[in-house]
DNA sequence: CTGTTAGCGCATTCAC
DNA sequence: GTGAATGCGCTAACAG
């Protein structure tokens, strides 16, 4: 029924390590016999079958990755970077969802594992011990996409959370605001929540500016949250006057609970977000955000792990991409 | 350095057969030995390699996915559903975005059957004769995911896009429209493209009203070529009062160009459009859509692949799922 | 209930 | 340049 690489040999009337040769563009063969070869095979329509050479080659040129969500706007912009590079070095991407559940991801890391991946990217949240040592059983090269391990011993490619939010916040104090809420995220969430919470606390600081706790709330990234959590904002008995939020997607809900309340942003409200999604100039006032290379993230990442799995040297482990504010309409002065 | 079967085998002092047996869940084996050998399985940190019971068995428990685009949110969120259903019955997914570029799809079709898939998801532009001969060289079942042949030969899971177009364009005649544009894709894509197009001038022709193609602009599915197209609308000696957007983005981008000049929805213009993704209730005013259900249509056809994978018989083949007008407050009557 | 024996389809020595 | 032989790690009959 199949054809395999023997039946190509015998109808080429030549051995199946010449045709395994052919195959794999090893030089050592003559034009000539290359020719019957290609010849046999475009007959017979024959075609390699990439898992028995998986098997005698222990290399399998496919990659696992792990993501939080892919429907997820940035997961999939990421996502869209990893499989762009992955391509162009002709890996295959094997994706899961793990919802940053810890025990789904320790499974799906398994499994990936049990699938002989020649390499893992893994994006989710909090890297644990139990992680560590689920990557510790095997020998592939791991790098960590748009998160961090805390001892730094795992290579990654990320981009400063911390300094992110700090520059956030930041721009709203140039701005002459002083009581700035904060829309977060989980504090278990090392990257999106915890440090960009860190960095939201060290930028009112740095200015002088004192925390107060009332003006915080942690949201689930969805759009729902940020309006609930404005709407939490307006009913204090004094409001803040600029907000930052997490992500985009919040902090567009935000802006829309400003709006639903007869207020306007910026005249009454400044909000900026870290993120700068898509999403950020498809709303009006278009948001003002901090913006975070996702594609990068991804593409960099995957080569970076392409770079591990051919045991090429390299001399940072450890990447920390770029951000950028990017002031569009939601910010105005105080 | 890689314990096999056989360590395992010796070091539970039993056969490597009865190893396999446990493994796999095979209830012949007697309860006294299979507590021995997940011991030694325990004890020697035996990780099963996918690969080679994927040569042994010829089932690899992995199915290809051919997308036009995983960032793109529409395909993320069928992906999603794709992969939870996958996960469900233990399946992995091998992704691959192929832009809807005819070569790259046959390129990518091919790399996923070497691979040895299962099944096979394709969700892309129009099917071919070429798709159709790629497919046909291999015997592993191929499912269409919000997309369909013409000849209707192969399974499939997409809603009638015609008809969601059709009753897009209904809703806005029965508030009193009679001159409604159109932002559409090129005719070249059956589903969003060609089918509702035709969807919308059935609409017309239905109800008495003519069919003007001044009123007609084709967008690339992106915000900004929505507002391009409603900007071409707005400079019309006549304006229309009404249009159907073939996607959500376009019909956002419509939205705010028509802000943007100092008009308002839907006092001055009514929108509506096909796919009711997330956004459409993350913009003010929050837009009217015909709900296409993304998450669904991945998770049908993956199932429905599980299904064709086991050789199960499936009475319809050809699946075409429910769609709805959502009503919000981007349409108002004339 | 358990063990023996063959391959699965290919890459890879090692000879020639 | 090319061929013969071996094994990758496992499943699947087939015996017993």
């Amino acid at each position: 029924m199949t054809v395999t690489i023997y039946d190509v040999a015998r109808e080429a009337g030549v051995s199946m390590a010449t045709v395994s040769r052919v195959v794999n563009n090893n030089p050592n063969v003559k034009p000539q016999t290359r020719k019957k070869v290609f010849e046999a095979i475009e007959r017979l329509g024959y075609r390699p079958n990439a898992v028995a050479r998986g098997l005698a080659s222990k290399k399998t040129t496919t990659v696992g990755v792990v993501i939080p969500d892919i429907s997820n706007a940035i997961f999939a912009e990421v996502a869209r970077g990893i499989e762009d590079i992955a391509n162009m070095y002709h890996y295959n991407i094997i994706l899961c969802n793990a919802d940053k559940k810890k025990d789904k991801e320790i499974r799906v890391i398994n499994t990936l594992l049990e699938k002989q991946v020649d390499g893992l990217l893994f994006m989710g949240g909090a890297v644990t011990d139990e992680h560590l040592q689920a990557f510790r059983t095997s020998n592939v090269p791991i790098v960590l996409c748009a998160t961090t391990d805390e001892n730094g011993t795992i290579p990654s490619v990320d981009i400063d959370h911390e300094a992110a939010a700090f520059d956030a916040v930041q721009t709203l104090i140039k701005q002459g605001h002083t009581s700035i809420a904060m829309i977060g995220g989980t504090l278990q969430d090392p990257a999106n929540g915890y440090s960009r919470f860190q960095g939201y606390k060290r930028a009112l600081e740095t200015s002088g500016l004192t925390y107060d706790e009332n003006l915080v709330r942690i949201g689930n990234y969805r759009y729902e949250s940020g309006a609930e959590a404005m709407k939490h904002f307006l009913d204090l008995p004094v409001r803040p006057t600029a907000v930052f939020s997490a992500t985009d997607e919040m902090a567009i809900g935000a802006i829309h609970c400003i709006q639903d309340n007869g207020l306007r942003v910026p005249d009454d409200f400044s909000v900026i977000s870290v993120d700068n999604s898509r999403m950020a100039s498809m709303v009006r006032p278009q948001l003002s955000a901090v913006a975070q290379p996702m594609y990068d993230i991804g593409a960099v990442s995957m080569r970076l792990l392409t770079k591990l799995m051919k045991k090429e040297t390299v001399e940072q482990a450890k990447v920390v991409l770029p951000h950028e504010v990017v002031m569009r309409q939601s910010v105005g002065s105080k």
